[in-house]
DNA sequence: ATTAAATTCGTCTTTGTCGAATAAATGGAA
DNA sequence: TTCCATTTATTCGACAAAGACGAATTTAAT
């Protein structure tokens, strides 16, 4: 499977950089998937994440300036590639094909 | 996160099983995985997951009457419980509203 | 017996998960 | 003004869960 796929995690984690466009770094992307996914998660887990979704070619990622406040180190800032893209969405089509696929019966 | 949550794969088998309403068991749905997910999948990758997934409660199972063909053993039948729909309906409804929450600008 | 359809077993790779270590910046105290 | 405690962040190392496959086993028909 390697390389081409895209685990559960990886999607939401996709989705979440998407989702915080400009600012998607590791801590504001675990508090918006514990937010958005009732779902608790480490940090470590996330960066974890974020780096073999780079590896992979799903993401790219750039220093920002640091910022001035205490402990303000400069953060990772990601972006979700074009490969990126195609693969959520081809997730996405796949998964609504196989839902408009279920026959009635079998969910009563 | 070990019995709650599903797996890529899981996911999908999920809902393959549902597609099938009463004909779902192993070579079936590793027929319809490769033609509605175009990708490949081996028969024993399928059982694997079968077995996880009704463990978790997420499928139940029933064996059928041997059919009358060469080598037609009973087949092990597969069914989506209201645990496993609801399953399916919560990663549904989290992917939906993680794509709603995506601005225009991140996709182009 | 031989062949065919199906499931189970054992093993390995990839993903998911976390705690601890490290890095870089700020704000005070000596 | 130099150091050190504190804060925000990322990286490392280890292990558990999920994904994947080939080989072995079971059961039925020729």
């Amino acid at each position: 499977m390697k390389g081409t796929n895209l685990g559960e995690l990886e999607e939401i984690v996709l989705l979440v950089v998407a989702n915080l466009y400009d600012h998607a770094y590791g801590v504001a992307i675990k508090l918006e998937i514990e937010e958005k996914c009732q779902r608790k998660i480490t940090i470590s887990t996330v960066h974890n994440v974020l780096q073999r979704l780079q590896e992979k070619g799903f993401l790219e990622s750039r220093y920002s300036e640091p910022t001035h406040e205490r402990g303000g180190k400069r953060k990772l800032l990601f972006r979700v590639t074009k490969t990126g893209q195609g693969a959520l969405a081809h997730s996405r089509d796949m998964r609504e094909s196989l839902w408009r696929g279920i026959p009635g019966l079998a969910f009563e």
